[in-house]
DNA sequence: CCGCGCCGCTTTGTCAGACATAATAGCGCC
DNA sequence: GGCGCTATTATGTCTGACAAAGCGGCGCGG
């Protein structure tokens, strides 16, 4: 899949099932601003020139707007116009914007602090899961395993069962606001895996990493849980950050 | 502060001055769902009946519908109308949904997973302080902190004051997503403290323990930093709990 | 010359009404 | 009884108009 998002020639009405007008122009725009080619203080352009360029009612894109504003990426002042909000103030944890962040290729910066956070929280949360697991949750996560192992990570659906284990773990925290970090880790899941499976030549496999932390969450064991997640986002991290510095950098790429 | 969230009667045109009209509306509804008045799956009314019985415009309670779709509350559908999301795809990260959430007194499970959440954030967020801060993030915690003991947990001033260590902290990590759970953070704070000063008798002073993580980020002194901060959330848990376990349950509440 | 306040212009904010489109439910035909 | 068509009913989109709020410039006065 290719990522188009310059907005000039972008055609909104072309062949689209579920997103509506508001939906493409938002996530257009949202790539443009957190790919940085809008700045931070920057003002977009004015809603009738844009709404016009873009063959569109003015009520569609300022629903765009809206979104944007909502997910603290933009903020509308009259008479100033639309102005993109500093980075710190953007809900880099939105799962839109997450996905928007990682449609491009992340700078190590990003990636680093992303996996920072799953540094922060996976562990716990897998020792959470060891003593709160019900049996659906263990079934979703031996699912996954099983998917990871029958289709490989190199293939998409192996990386969206890695998501799912992942995403099941989190949610068999009983956790709900564990839960909602589910789309920052499966970005980040997803780039681990996309990096080995595209540019290194072996590639290590995590299974048994996982399934480490599968077994001690099915045995309940809560620290042994957080052992072997904790060291299964070591090696993720140090895959990632190994594979990055062999191949040197691209200047976009899309998993 | 009262919050007012029976949109039946709502004036949407009452002195508002920076909330725009479809800011208000999602904010209205918006707590309407959190709070459990509408349920999820339930679809809410359709628009022109609503913006009708409000008095706006179709197109500003549109906006303020994809608003709440931005943030993952509610979903559109055609032909069916807008039905309230499953709370597993909420936002509940997002710095709004948060205080909705917290405008009404949260129930245990809910106030138990967001300090489930900071105890496994913060301490490590103390730590990479300790390693990272910079003269303007001791700076900022050190204001805040006098702040504190200047006005008091009891004031709003106070309150303000200990957000501000916590969210000055957060962002003394370098890590922009740890940063951005600053909001999440700083209701749990806001709730901590404000228990304590209203239900508590004799309060227990926390500044002690703020001041001993100050003491360790200041000093570089990572892990020092860590187990202050654990304590110090541990702390602020049992505080709350007891809190509300000694006083009961009211119906809500308004920090 | 400098500062202050008024005025107008630009941009977002809001409104009204119309038509487009899709998904459901119910009807009718086989 | 099952299948397909159609009418209904939501949201989706468009158009064009007016409201109002800041910023900038202009002019007045010190």
């Amino acid at each position: 899949m290719t990522v188009k998002p310059l907005s000039a020639g972008l055609n909104v009405r072309a062949g689209r099932k579920t997103l509506r007008i508001p939906g493409v122009i938002a996530r257009d725009i949202g790539l443009q601003i957190v790919s940085g080619h809008y700045r931070p203080g920057e003002v977009l352009n004015g809603e009738i020139e844009t709404s016009g360029r873009l063959h569109v009612s003015r009520a569609a894109y300022r629903e765009a707007v809206r979104i944007l504003a909502a997910k603290g990426l933009v903020k509308a002042l009259r008479k100033v116009g639309t102005r993109v909000t500093p980075r710190e103030e953007w809900h880099l944890l939105d799962p839109d914007v997450m996905g928007w962040i990682f449609e491009f290729e992340p700078d190590d910066a990003t990636l680093a602090s992303l996996f920072e956070l799953r540094r922060m929280v996976e562990p716990e949360a897998a020792a959470l899961a060891a003593a709160r697991r019900g049996e659906e949750d263990l079934a979703a996560m031996a699912g996954a395993l099983k998917g990871m192992a029958r289709y490989g990570l190199e293939s998409k659906a192996g990386r969206a069962a890695d998501q799912a284990f992942h995403a099941a773990l989190l949610r068999a925290t009983g956790n709900a606001f564990v839960a909602s970090l589910i789309a920052g880790v499966g970005a980040a899941v997803t780039w681990t895996t996309f990096y080995k499976g595209t540019h290194s030549r072996q590639l290590r496999d995590s299974l048994p990493d996982h399934q480490r932390v599968y077994d001690a969450i099915a045995g309940q064991d809560p620290s042994g849980a957080r052992e072997a997640m904790t060291e299964l986002v070591d090696l993720a991290l140090r895959d990632t950050t190994d594979a990055r510095k062999r191949i040197g950098r691209k200047k976009r790429a899309t998993p």
